[in-house]
DNA sequence: GATCAAATTTGCGTTGACGCAAACTTTGCA
DNA sequence: TGCAAAGTTTGCGTCAACGCAAATTTGATC
């Protein structure tokens, strides 16, 4: 990818955009260039951050397993999506896994060098509060949800949720662009695989979804899940 | 409270700590103060955000209201906690609601204010991040937590990173020197008033803590309340 | 120091979701 | 084209935790 492309890429990234044009070629040209197969691994939980990343294309699950072997997905993340920050401003190991659930491309900068760039740039570091803030809510609504919820709402919730970040708004309704599993699902609402597929299938059977199968799943009534997710 | 208690105050703080003399006493100097009786609340949820605000003594409370009317405790905060800072940065309404749970005293500056202190100095910019991402990782341990398990683990971890944060040594343990209800332990662990008071009466009766009725938690034997979190 | 409101404790019946198990589909690979 | 592996569906028995209810204790207030 040459520096104009990836200068493209950051000017449409959430982290960089509308930023001075100067500071995005100058990011452009710096970044290393990394490329993930699917189920590739871009560092491992408890490696130690070295890195800020940026997604251009592709998609990844954040994983974080737990002591006693079990795994929770925190997020998806998708193009223009920051990785790798709170641990690099932390000076701690990474807390989670980042998987490519398709095949995907990212910028890196050293931690070091990001440094700099946000100590000449405070736009930059403002946007970077910007962003961590947003986790920081997203992660507060979802311990709302997974403590005050019943399950149903939760996975009504956690799909409408993902669908915000990364659907596709199709013909026949709102598309999630790539597989996610049952299992997906059940670790990130905190319920079980065998939960989430009774409950998917009775939204499908009442004609709320499609996707019965590995196929994507289409949201077909959004209202509907919206409902749900706030019924009392 | 003059210039030179606040100062002191600041340079204690985690938010301000070994940053330029200079600049501690710069934002000590520019600093609002606020006094908080008991019960009273810093600001609502919902309200637009105008500052930070760093705690100086005392104990706040945050509490988030669901849209169904029902509250859960996101955190307590205590002398050096930064606060309100995740709503100022996105430019969005504070997301929680901070109440004194006891005699509390504040300092605070402008969204505009700190937005200056942080571009001219990056290092504070670079804590404000740090310290962001502390409020992440612990998120997404609660979030791991009440997502895989059960109920009597989720309290005892609960208990455990309160002291962490809070507890005092004694004599006979670590207390935790505020008073802290069944009720708010059940809306911090996502479970109900009722199976907390009966997990808590068992460890009391076992010697494993004492506090029957109001009066603070004193952890008697914290490896022992530690084994009960990691139990398998 | 009497009264009242709030917090806590405890009992008991109910149930939402789990855990195990087995069958079935689809995909990928040989 | 067929086979193995992975993902999904569904049934069924069980139980951890809830929800309701009532008693008890404590702290606050005047």
């Amino acid at each position: 990818m040459d520096t104009q492309s990836r200068t493209s890429v950051l000017s449409r990234s959430p982290f960089f955009r509308e930023l001075d044009p100067r500071l995005i070629e100058l990011s452009a040209q710096e970044a290393q260039e990394r490329k993930l197969a699917k189920q590739d691994v871009l560092f491992q939980q408890g490696d130690e951050a070295t890195h800020h990343y940026v997604v251009v294309w592709g998609r990844l699950r954040l994983d974080q397993a737990t002591p006693d072997g079990k795994n929770i997905v925190l997020r998806f993340m998708g193009p223009g999506d920051l990785l790798g920050s709170v641990a690099v401003f932390r000076g701690m190991p990474y807390p989670a896994t980042p998987v490519a659930v398709e095949e995907t491309a990212l910028l890196s900068w050293s931690a070091a060098r990001m440094m700099v760039l946000m100590q000449e740039n405070p736009p930059l570091a403002m946007r970077a509060m910007g962003m961590m803030g947003g986790r920081i809510e997203e992660l507060q609504a979802r311990l709302q949800e997974i403590a005050t919820q019943q399950v149903e709402r939760r996975i009504a919730a956690t799909i409408l949720r993902i669908a915000g970040q990364s659907g596709r708004r199709t013909a026949e309704g709102v598309e999630i662009p790539f597989a996610l599993s049952r299992q997906d699902l059940a670790e990130m609402t905190g319920t079980t695989l065998h939960t989430v597929s009774r409950t998917l299938s009775a939204w499908i059977e009442e004609g709320l979804l499609e996707g019965r199968r590995s196929s994507h799943l289409v949201i077909l009534r959004p209202h509907r899940l919206v409902e749900i997710s706030e019924q009392a």
